[in-house]
DNA sequence: TAAATACCTAGTAGAATACTGGGTAATTGT
DNA sequence: ACAATTACCCAGTATTCTACTAGGTATTTA
């Protein structure tokens, strides 16, 4: 798991298909203009969203971009994942540096801290996103008034 | 809120130090090679966390580093905000491509997510990282048969 | 005084990001 | 049938970031 901007275009890009659902479909030079990213660019990302079929595509005059799910079934997990390759371990498992175990361990709590963030991004999904939308500025405000509250860690 | 690599390999030089912290200082040297990166980067990714006082150095024969404050009082985000720089945002507030407010809406969404990203990693400290990882391995594998509950937003 | 460490700076190879500039294929309206 | 509009495709490239190389200086210990 791993989150650049790359993955930052491909959630705001499949946030504004889903904030149109019911509507017509979204082209793509809508999107780019709207990103300020290049076209080009985004067909590629989408090439990548198109392959996870996490959208279709319809050709022609009136075609554009729809998403292939319901917004609630579309996690932000799968879309960042599908355009951001995985992150590179070199796995230490077998090698001399690995004498008293400590590397192993605190690679083992890196890998044990992304399960749960991917576990947190696999349980948000684009429409609960966006139905949390509109209380959501005064929401915010507000939480950063009280402080935010502790979460455990769910591993027992 | 970003991460890369360079934020995987700063926790795991920190958890690496958290492992350590009531005997000795830990040598960059070290850590290099135990998580086979080298030496010099990883110097400037520790100026980056000295900087925000995550850790302090001390020169000499038997020197080394120390985390500066307790494992408990040091959060994942800290470490990943100290050496990865923010995702660039291009605001479109003021801008004349932002006709129905479809843009600003998807790029709000966006930072609320971001924010609760924030704030997930905010609230998983180094100390209780460690302290999880004894039973982690079994647990991990509890959970996976199990599956994962839902996470619901804290948004309202 | 010598060794070991942190700490500092400039440069660079390689990878990833983001773009440029061409295409072709399918669909729609005239 | 034809022109326009879109998706879809591909090769190349500029720019930025990652990770490293290769030097150095400052501080502390024995």
């Amino acid at each position: 798991m791993r989150l650049t901007t790359k993955g930052r275009y491909a959630v705001t890009a499949m946030l504004d298909l889903a904030l149109h659902e019911d509507s017509a479909a979204i082209t793509l030079r809508n999107i780019a203009e709207n990103q300020k990213i290049s076209l080009s660019y985004l067909e590629q990302l989408f090439a990548k969203l198109r392959k996870q079929e996490l959208v279709k595509g319809m050709r022609g005059p009136g075609g554009g971009y729809r998403l292939s799910r319901s917004a609630d079934d579309i996690s932000i997990a799968e879309i960042i994942s599908a355009v951001d390759e995985p992150m590179q371990f070199t796995d230490c498992n077998g090698e001399e540096n690995c004498k008293d175990g400590e590397r192993c361990l605190s690679h083992t709590l890196w890998v044990q801290l992304t399960d749960q963030l991917e576990n947190f991004l696999s349980n948000i999904y684009l429409g609960a996103l966006m139905r949390e939308s509109e209380t959501a500025l005064e929401q915010r405000n507000a939480a950063n008034q009280s402080g935010s509250q502790k979460v455990n860690l769910p591993l027992h």
